[in-house]
DNA sequence: TTGATGTATCAAATATTATTGATGTATGAT
DNA sequence: ATCATACATCAATAATATTTGATACATCAA
């Protein structure tokens, strides 16, 4: 268990996702965001917590493809939800997208190697 | 021109997505990122300029899912070529990458705010 | 306990993306 | 001029993801 939360805490950094596991994990978290409608749930709980009645009523769109898409969000880690009441009240879970920043951190500075010419 | 070239340069950082070209600009992008063989590609090319022949004996996989998912990268903006006799060279255009950090920079600062409470 | 509300989930239909094998095109070598 | 190489592109198929409308479930209020 503990083994399995460090894996995720690292699968960007440490391994340049090297290993299939942290492939998966890799590519989930970015299929979440690659997604209008996600990318749009994503940036309104920058601004905090909501449930979905708020979402519905933001986006104007029918309650199952939200949660459908909070769904797809929440598997891959970039949002976490606790119930209150009738409500869920969904957040993000920056972390996430923190990892994935390292990420890109890591490839930017593999190409200032004077071998590597990025653009 | 020169300002459809401005546009994309800023279409994370300044208007956090709020136009309709900026946003496909960047869902495509992460769509380009969304893929395990994509995902290989650029950190294979983060390590220098590639032909499409040393990415087939990296990746071991047929030539024209090589140039599909290349054209993909290509038109997200991530990667560039160039021709070189029968030879066709690719490179990571990290500036795409970078606008990606940006946005999660923004992202989190965001979450930030007292009133925000992210994970 | 009944009814309304907030949300999840499901199955069917649709849309999008990826794979495959074949063919086309340009380049350079002979 | 012919041929092989390096790559792009295409059409058909297969695989995945999304949408839609319906239904199910839990919570709360009356």
């Amino acid at each position: 268990m503990a083994i399995l939360v460090k894996l995720q805490h690292y699968y960007w950094t440490k391994q340049l996702m090297s290993s299939a596991v942290a492939n998966k994990k890799a590519i989930d978290l970015l299929k979440a965001l690659a997604e209008p409608i996600r990318l749009k749930i994503i940036e309104s709980l920058s601004n905090g917590e909501k449930c979905v009645c708020d979402l519905m009523q933001e986006t104007d769109l029918a309650q199952s493809k939200i949660s459908f898409h909070l769904k797809v969000l929440k598997e891959a880690g970039v949002i976490t939800d606790r119930q209150s009441g009738r409500w869920i009240y969904y957040k993000l879970d920056i972390r996430a997208l923190k990892s994935l920043q390292n990420w890109i951190k890591k490839l930017r500075k593999e190409c200032l190697n004077e071998t590597s010419s990025c653009e």
